[in-house]
RNA sequence: GCGAGCUUGGCGGAAUGGUAGACGCACGAGACUUAAAAUCUCGAGUUCGAAUGAACGUGCGGGUUCGAGUCCCGCAGCUCGCACCA
């Protein structure tokens, strides 16, 4: 420690000037095209949505992004590093209705802000590259990448039930629909059918969910639930043929046709349910008001009491009935049930009791028959009885006429065969998975490109008319979407006509934004979509990072976006994120007292309890859990940076918690980490400001010592970088500090030329989490050098790696008994001999039964008695 | 109900089947200081013991192994996701 007192950093100087100085020398901007020759590495976060400031959650995802694209960097890749918003979307409307703000104005405003925090934070984005999706030269292109997949046909127009707010007037999305009301106006939601837009997502079910084995550097629970998400079943469609279906009924209606995966079972049927919204229901409810009041409970159910009345299975008996196929004389009736999902399979299900819980629960509550098929393994089939549980797994049919003593999965195959020859069903893969509604009816979003014309129908907007803009001059002061009010945008020629026509008035759903700006990023600024050659050279993203919670829906759509793209010719790739990483979130005590919740900034925290600043008064703590508003359990990312500084940020965020857990904020985390960078400064200056020492090439053990410590760290941390395990690297950094502060009072030959390679190499190990730092440290031991930014990663020699000594554990009878110290390879009966005399205590005369030496690991006596 | 994950000191966590608890926080002792802060050094799983040391110890119960936090079987608790998918 020098004279003059503790040495600080100062980070209000050197954060901006490295930032200035990295972007004066490009250091992060990316060539067009990656060159060939030179490894490209791809390093996405999820772009955030602009809401106004940046979160901590988002300072953890892309403090974790940096340290790969800096390590990525360094060690000679060509990096793509890019930043961009998710512009478009709800929040900035109900500003503009709340406050009167233009959805542009907040948006860009918020962006403003949250860039000049990122910038702060030292992020190496190539700023260059930003993109907005709000801005018409993003939604233009994303306008003709539709157009495009519209003349490929994948897309559709359809009715489609959306949620309907009678008060509002206005479409409301899922989540704005609580327990069945609008969540502004309270009214009962109903659903209402319009005429929207759907991308034929179903068209890729099948390479969608084969490709996930092929995606092996993902996390394997993201690949789960796609799996589930887009579940593919095997089965058979079948035509029941109504008997003697009463006069009035259309010919399209004398048989209801159902999806299986158990056709093997048709011998056990015993009722058909349909869907409450199935045609056939319909018809029966005309005729029948019972049944209308039926359907019409089922309705008011469906939207969101699920969870309750889930238990509850209900239905209504419509008098019509089925023949059998496979045997005519067999006759089941036709039920209305509340649990048949009208959306998937055919909307019509048969009920076989004693194969399907469910079907079970339904036949006794409704005294239906309970025919056996299915004989479990290991059942005598004169005694078995089916109680209240069914026979869900596999076992041998009975019963059941031409399928008699086969296995359930042969009966199955036999059942499609017969049906396909008898042209009454048909063996079918089905999918979960439905096409993908992208039409909302809001304004700030990316107005669908087509033209509602009377004579030609719906006509896609023309290239050259793109992109199709949003008008400014829009009001708030009524519900309902403004676009639709708008006094003169709706109206145009028609491309086709010349007549007078309407524009869509609906906007893109927000997903379909974000499910390209990846492939964006790699040609931002062309003039169409994609450059190809660029897109091929850059993607697929080779490290995506991102909350879990867009596991399903924002990387399907992405991965469906992707082969649409390619499809159209946009590019030449299929999976747009070969590696992706899930981080956890940030969490933070909440603290409660009669007056409410209270921010962190209001109480002082101590060992023991947490107290209010301004009374003093003692405050409950709450668990720690996600940051939220509403409990004000947040930490702002601008004050801490501003007290701490954005390095003692981004360390304490990659420290101790592995990044795809939870991590908790903590005053004295941050303050740990602040002092860690302090430490780490004072330590490594000590190197640069004492004297130069000429060195004649001998090395004491102090220097030798210091060297392995260095080599063994660089070791150390490259693979913790590349594990994702950035809590390792720091904690092997603080090892390394410690070995160059004892270092320095020490004293031997080439102590000084050891020491001056260990404060290189930390700055340089240190440089992907605390970046201003690093820099700041290596111009003070190296004046005039490079910076860290510029130089390769440091490689670990294997000179300094290869140990001297190793110390053994002594175990007898598998219990620690003491230790050795020997040459690595030493010979077993070296080793075995001293340690036999260092546990000599503990064998206490015994007779040994075993010796077991793992060379340089471990001895093991094991002992009679 | 189905699926996934997690469970290690007071706390966050570390640990290719081989010395459990690295590193950090909090804590304690000491140095420096008139004092405090800052900084530095040292200590510490629990229990017993003055101590060399011993017993116990990675949610619980079994198993494999010379040796299990790690592998296998069963169970519990917590978290997340999906949830009538025929």
């Amino acid at each position: 420690m020098s004279e003059t007192g503790p040495v600080t950093y100062d980070f209000t100087l050197a954060e901006p000037r490295w930032q200035t100085a990295w972007a004066d020398a490009r250091a992060f901007s990316a060539p067009d095209v990656p060159e060939p020759g030179r490894p490209k590495c791809y390093v996405l976060e999820m772009f955030p949505y602009p809401s106004g400031q940046l979160h901590m959650g988002h300072v953890r995802n892309y403090a974790l992004g940096d340290v790969v694209a800096r390590y990525k960097r360094a060690q000679g890749f060509q990096v793509l590093h890019p930043m961009g918003w998710d512009a478009f979307g709800l929040p900035a409307e109900n500003a503009a209705r709340e406050r009167g703000v233009h959805p542009g104005t907040w948006t860009m405003d918020n962006i403003a802000a949250m860039r000049t925090t990122l910038k702060q934070l030292g992020f190496s984005f190539d700023w260059d590259r930003e993109i907005a999706t709000c801005l018409p030269e993003y939604y233009g292109k994303q306008q003709k990448l539709f157009v495009d997949m519209y003349r490929a046909g994948l897309v559709e127009r359809r009715q489609s039930a959306v949620n309907w707010d009678p008060v509002d007037n206005t479409v409301l999305a899922n989540e704005q629909v609580v327990d069945g009301r609008g969540w502004r106006s309270g009214a009962l939601i109903e659903k209402k059918l319009l005429s929207q837009w759907f991308l034929a997502i179903t068209k890729f079910a099948g390479p969608l969910r084969d490709a996930l084995a092929t995606l092996d550097r993902w996390p394997e629970r993201v690949r789960i639930m796609q799996e589930r998400w887009i579940g593919r079943s095997e089965g058979a469609r079948v035509r029941f043929p109504l008997v003697s279906p009463p006069e009035p009924f259309d010919a399209d209606l004398d048989a209801v046709e159902v999806y299986t995966t158990r056709p093997d079972t048709l011998f056990g049927m015993s009722f058909v349910a349909i869907a409450a919204d199935h045609p056939l229901a319909q018809k029966v409810g005309v005729r029948n008001p019972d049944a209308q009041a039926f359907i019409e409970e089922c309705r008011r159910l469906g939207t969101s009491e699920e969870a309750i009345e889930a238990a509850e299975k209900r239905g209504f008996d419509t008098g019509l009935r089925v023949a059998n196929p496979f045997d005519p004389e067999r006759q089941s009736p036709v039920w209305i049930a509340n649990f048949v999902l009208s959306e998937y399979g055919t909307g019509a299900v048969f009920g076989c009791p004693c194969g399907d819980q469910r079907d079970l629960d339904f036949a006794r509550k409704y005294g239906l028959p309970v025919p056996v098929v299915v004989l479990p393994q290991g059942e005598d089939a004169e005694t078995f009885t089916i109680g209240a549980t069914a026979t869900t797994g596999a076992g041998t049919l009975i019963n059941s006429g031409f399928l008699d003593g086969l296995a359930t999965t042969d009966g199955k195959r036999a059942a499609i065969e017969r049906l396909e020859a008898m042209g009454v069903g048909r063996g079918v893969v089905n999918w979960r998975l439905r096409d993908w509604g992208v039409s909302r009816q809001r304004y700030w979003g990316c107005p669908i490109p087509f033209v509602h014309c009377e004579s030609c129908g719906v006509v896609p907007v023309p290239d050259d008319q793109l992109p199709v803009v949003l008008p400014e001059d829009v009001r708030f002061d009524r519900p309902g979407n403004p676009l639709d009010h708008h006094p003169t945008w709706k109206h145009v020629a028609c491309p086709q006509c010349g007549a007078a026509a309407v524009r869509e008035t609906d906007t893109f759903d927000t997903f379909v934004d974000s499910s390209w700006y990846f492939a964006r990023f790699t040609a931002p600024h062309a003039d169409a979509p994609t450059v190809p050659a660029a897109a091929n050279g850059w993607l697929p993203v080779d490290q995506y990072i991102g909350g879990v919670e867009h596991a399903i829906l924002h990387l399907l759509y992405a991965r469906f976006f992707t082969r649409a793209m390619a499809e159209t010719g946009h590019f030449a790739v299929e999976e747009p994120f070969a590696g992706l990483f899930t981080q956890g979130m940030v969490t933070h005590e909440s603290y409660r007292d009669q007056s409410g919740w209270l921010y962190p900034d209001e109480i002082e925290r101590r060992a023991d309890g947490a107290f209010r600043r301004d009374t003093g008064a003692v405050v409950e703590i709450g668990r720690s859990e996600k940051m939220s508003k509403s409990r004000r359990n947040t930490v702002s990312p601008v004050a801490i940076i501003e007290r701490f500084g954005a390095d003692t940020a981004r360390w304490f965020v990659l420290s101790d918690s592995p990044p795809e857990r939870d991590m908790e904020w903590t005053e004295a985390g941050v303050a740990a980490a602040a002092r860690f960078g302090q430490r780490l400064y004072r330590v490594v200056t000590a190197v640069a400001a004492s004297p130069s020492v000429s060195d004649d090439g001998t090395i004491s053990p102090a220097a030798e010592a210091l060297l392995r410590a260095t080599h063994r760290t660089i070791a150390a941390v490259t693979s913790a970088l590349d594990d994702m395990t950035p809590n390792v690297a720091v904690a092997r950094l603080h090892e390394l500090t410690s070995s160059l502060a004892e270092a320095e009072r020490a004293e031997g030959a080439g102590l000084d030329a050891a020491r001056r390679e260990a404060a290189r190499t930390l700055c340089l190990l240190v440089a992907p989490m605390m970046p201003h730092l690093a820099e700041d440290m290596l111009a003070l031991i190296e004046p005039g050098g490079p910076m860290a930014v510029a130089r390769p990663w440091p490689k670990a020699e294997e000179k300094w790696l290869a140990v001297t000594q190793v110390t053994l554990g002594v175990q007898v009878g598998g219990k620690l008994r003491g230790t050795i110290e020997v040459a690595p390879d030493s010979p077993a009966e070296t080793v075995l001999s001293l340690a036999e005399a260092a546990v000599a205590h503990a064998i206490d005369g015994r007779r040994i039964v075993k010796r077991v030496h793992v060379p340089n690991r471990i001895v093991n006596f094991v002992v009679a008695g």
